[in-house]
DNA sequence: CACTTAAACTGAGCCTGATTCATTATAAGG
DNA sequence: CCTTATAATGAATCAGGCTCAGTTTAAGTG
């Protein structure tokens, strides 16, 4: 088993157990969970089809791999996106328009994220860290007295998270591409004092490519130097 | 093929029908989708395994059987949880409440209707149906002038239903029951002019009990006389 | 009341695909 | 160049969704 590694190089291993993930999160965001077939997902992998299971105890196991590591690059892009000495309301909108992006770049692999938490078991650890990204914005605020607190951050941070991702889901269907005016409105409503704006005029690009070519980078550096 | 029944009376193949997406939610429900065999199912309601196939095509078609049924009483319930003359305000709440304890109260379906659509295939028909209600009454909102308008309807729709999922998931996940709070809080964000209010201190059972009653009954109608 | 027949139902067996495991290959260590 | 622990392999096993040839049921019909 890889996990006590003594005859090969650990660098061997995590590059095998890495390449599995690679292989099987493009298989899963081409055909889905049940469309895959963990015989592609070895063939892609350039491995046995057993060689899968010395990594992962099962198929939902993998899937669980390959929706976590997702979910640790997501924060530490998050963590990257975000100015440390700009106010509660900038983060929170830079986090904001990140996340919104992430969702709608990702669109299939955040949809897996579902099918890993298989009925009411506790969430990924991965997804309840990156929620944390939040929690640090909105308790500084708080700290700093720059919010309102009529509200419990908790249920701010349901209004955030749930918004964004049915403000992705919608775009996604509508194959609207990532809208500006979703995070401010959502910022508006949220933490008031805000100028409301239409929804874009028609499909324009996001603006702060640079913030996710920061992401992109750290997912690269990321996946080449494995993780699980 | 119960489609075209000449032999049997219809009611007899409606039952039988509803007999199976009983068991089938049931099932379901308990163990999840993957859990869950079709042979267990053909079980519950009395039925060979084949019989099951004679009414739906598939596990999947199943499924969507069963979480077609849910939206659609859904539909029903929050139909009767409103009432006309109030304001546009007080309809919002009341739709709110319906919605989350609903969503409380029925976890194990509402979930089960990711695994309903997969991959990015438009929602369920009985779903969009359901999401109409929250529409006529922001637009009635909005033709009486009683909604500050400068965030599209649109969004609102998103934050509405995304925060009220998310919130649902929260209390779910820490095992506490219906907050009233969490509604009257969303609608101090989402049209302002509010009072905000701490999360319930406790373990308080949801007041509006009549309202749930109204629903149960009208599934209970439903599900004797059956659908789909 | 037989009798005919379309509609329903049944469950054994087929088939796909996940998972296992006996066997073989690899890479240090001596 | 051996030895041996670790890795890798893929054929065999197993589970469970789905099919279909055969059986039962329930109206009709004379």
């Amino acid at each position: 088993m890889p996990a006590t590694p003594r005859h090969t190089s650990r660098a061997r291993v995590e590059a095998k157990e890495s390449s599995i993930l690679d292989a099987a999160e493009k298989i899963f965001a081409q055909v889905g969970f049940d469309g895959a077939k963990v015989s592609d997902i070895a063939r892609a992998a350039s491995v046995a089809e057993g060689t899968v299971y010395l990594y992962y105890k099962n198929k939902q196991d993998l899937l669980a791999g390959v929706v976590g590591r997702f979910w640790t690059q997501l924060t530490l892009g998050a963590e990257a996106a975000i100015e440390p000495d700009a106010t509660t309301r900038a983060q929170l909108e830079q986090l904001g328009r990140y996340h919104l992006q992430s969702l709608l770049n990702q669109f299939e692999v955040v949809s897996l994220t579902n099918r890993a938490r298989p009925q009411q078991e506790q969430d990924l650890d991965q997804v309840r860290e990156y929620v944390r990204v939040f929690d640090r914005i909105m308790q500084r605020g708080v700290d700093r007295g720059e919010l309102p607190k009529d509200i419990p951050i908790g249920q701010l941070r349901d209004v955030f998270f749930g918004t964004l991702e049915f403000s992705a889901r919608t775009l996604k269907l509508r194959e609207r591409p990532y809208d500006h005016s979703v995070v401010t409105n959502l910022l508006a409503i949220m933490v008031g004092s805000s100028n409301a704006v239409a929804a874009a005029p028609k499909g324009k690009e996001p603006s702060n490519r640079d913030l996710m070519n920061t992401l992109k980078s750290i997912q690269r550096q990321l996946k080449t130097s494995g993780d699980s």
